[in-house]
RNA sequence: GACCCUGUAGUGCAGCGGUUAGCACGUCGCCCUUUCAAGGCGAAGAUCGAGGGUUCGAAUCCCUCCAGGGUUACCA
């Protein structure tokens, strides 16, 4: 009564890095097996020699494994497998299931071009098809170089499944072109490996880019072909370039690459919800997902059909990349619990080099360092944030806009001064509070006769060196008396360089 | 060219025979008693690719066309 195991697999080719779309196919199979239980194999498609490094390979594990997404099985290479591969190809040119191709480059060329001029598709290499067992066998032992080929049966027959996302799928024997399954060299070609790897993986599911949508009627030969029975498959729709194009680094840059995600500061279950939903809906309005929420809610029915767009923009730094992606990291940092955002960014000033050890667990800043960091997160959007924007909450050394130097303080001639005297006060004050700092402050607005705003705006430009950030008094009280005295203490000059040092 | 897939606001998705065609991101505006790329509220934005049918009634079913995408490799 019980169904088969259900294992699935990933299998990238290391011609490139892991882009979005291997990432969302990727976290799809992931998602399913967490959902249905089962198990995730790793195969690293390596069979063209040529274009496979091991540099892709690496960067592939890497992009996996920032995302969360970890395999049970694997990684395997599919190179490991060719003398497999070369004795099953046999089998079926032995079995006729199969025949040899001598036809040289320049023949298909000819071939297919007669075709082409004949307004039918180049289907088969006809004259090898036609050849006798003997004259094939004869032809190969005089070591005549050949292409191993699959023989589409004739007929009116065709092949016919159930894609899990696309519905039934059939397509006729005549629309199937003899694939080749060896080349002369005895290695062998993706259409044919795949299938030999999936029923040696003992695979189940296989869910993948609907550019193999085509591809599935000549596997589900080579099922037959071998007496076997094929997978589930399902097909999920491609994800493209605002023009419409297919996503490639050379063209589009760095967007389409998972690990730009991770260097420019992105959380990975953030990353995993936005990939989510490219392609698929829960089918409520839910769009904020954590992980345990999306395998929850994932099933292949909710996988839609039509191609997506990746929204970004090449000129605006603001929209590197979707903003629907970046609005979900903000999202993500602000709502998950203050203890798991902690080691990231804690990672994150590392990296920048601002890190104090005085933060670190057990440290006697440590709390001072989770209030920073919770005072930040409201309006920060990626993780480079806190040592970007936020830098002037853990280093004496920040860069100032000066944009907001002009907003802010240089419209009142006498702010540079008065913020100073702010200063002054500020120092005189024996408790130095949210509260008492924001009594001090409106105080002194009131003697002078002016808004507090204008102190508020020239203190929060002169202390983080930006015009915008969380409100000014708990910014006072999160810095510290000292810090905050010392930095109003130079408003005068401030703004000269376009980086503010403080010697502390 | 052939075969196949898809076509709902700028983008991602809902809706699957009867809705003022919903939601999210983005955009714009107002509010938060003067920060903001934060939060709150609201608005604009879609003749549901086009044209024909079927039906009392169609985004939803059928046909044609158009557009985009995929496959058509001794790439994967």
């Amino acid at each position: 009564m019980s169904s088969p195991a259900i294992r699935v697999r990933f299998a990238p080719s290391p011609t490139g890095y892991l882009h979005v779309g291997g990432g969302r196919t990727a976290l799809f199979n992931w998602l399913f097996v967490k959902k249905y239980g089962g198990t995730f194999v790793l195969r690293i498609e390596d069979t063209d020699k040529e274009r496979s490094t091991d540099d892709n390979t690496r960067s592939i594990l890497e992009g996996l494994k920032w995302l969360g997404l970890d395999w049970d099985e694997g990684p395997y290479l599919q190179s490991d497998g060719v003398e497999h591969h070369k004795r099953v190809a046999r089998e079926l040119l032995a079995q006729g299931k199969a025949y040899r191709s001598f036809a040289t480059a320049a023949d298909l060329e000819a071939q297919r071009k007669r075709a082409d001029s004949e307004k039918r598709p180049w289907q088969r290499d006809a004259p090898s098809r036609a050849l006798s067992a003997e004259e094939s066998d004869a032809r190969a032992a005089k070591g005549e170089p050949f292409t191993i080929r699959f023989l589409v049966p004739g007929g009116e027959g065709a092949t016919v499944f159930e894609d899990g996302v696309y519905g039934t799928q059939e397509r006729k024997h005549k629309d199937t072109e003899d694939f080749a399954l060896l080349r002369p060299d005895g290695s062998p070609l993706y259409n044919f490996v795949v299938v030999c790897d999936d029923i040696h993986m003992q695979i189940s599911h296989v869910i993948r880019g609907q550019d193999h949508l085509s591809n599935t009627h000549k596997q589900i030969l080579l099922y037959e072909a071998l007496g076997q029975k094929p997978p589930v498959f399902a097909h999920l729709p491609l994800i493209n370039a605002p023009d419409r194009s297919k996503l490639s680094k050379r063209k589009h840059g760095e967007v389409v690459s998972v690990t730009t995600y991770r260097d420019k500061g992105f959380i990975p279950e953030a990353f995993r919800n936005f990939l989510a939903l490219i392609g698929w809906s829960s089918g409520t309005d839910q769009e904020f997902f954590t992980t345990e929420e999306l395998i929850e809610a994932f099933s292949l029915s909710g996988v839609s059909r039509g191609n997506a767009i990746v929204n970004f923009s090449e000129t605006d730094p603001r929209q590197w990349t979707d903003r629907k992606a970046l609005h979900l990291n903000a999202e993500h940092m602000n709502k998950m619990p203050l203890q798991n955002l902690l080691p990231m960014v804690e990672a994150e000033l590392k990296g920048a080099d601002l890190w104090d050890e005085s933060w670190t667990e057990g440290g006697n800043r440590r709390e001072w360092f989770q209030n920073a960091v919770d005072l930040l997160r409201p309006r920060i959007i990626t993780l480079k944030d806190f040592s970007g924007a936020g830098r002037a909450y853990f280093d004496q050394t920040y860069d100032i806009d000066s944009a907001a130097v002009e907003k802010n303080i240089d419209k009142d001639p006498n702010l540079r001064p008065w913020l100073v005297e702010l200063s002054g006060r500020f120092k005189g004050l024996p408790d130095f509070t949210k509260e008492t700092a924001e009594g001090e402050l409106r105080q002194l607005a009131d003697e002078l006769g002016i808004k507090a705003g204008l102190l508020i705006n020239g203190s929060r430009t002169v202390i983080t060196g930006v015009s915008v950030g969380p409100p000014l008094f708990d910014l006072l009280a999160c810095l510290g008396q000292e810090t905050v005295v010392a930095r109003l203490a130079r408003a005068e000059t401030f703004g000269r360089e376009p980086t503010s040092r403080l010697e502390v």
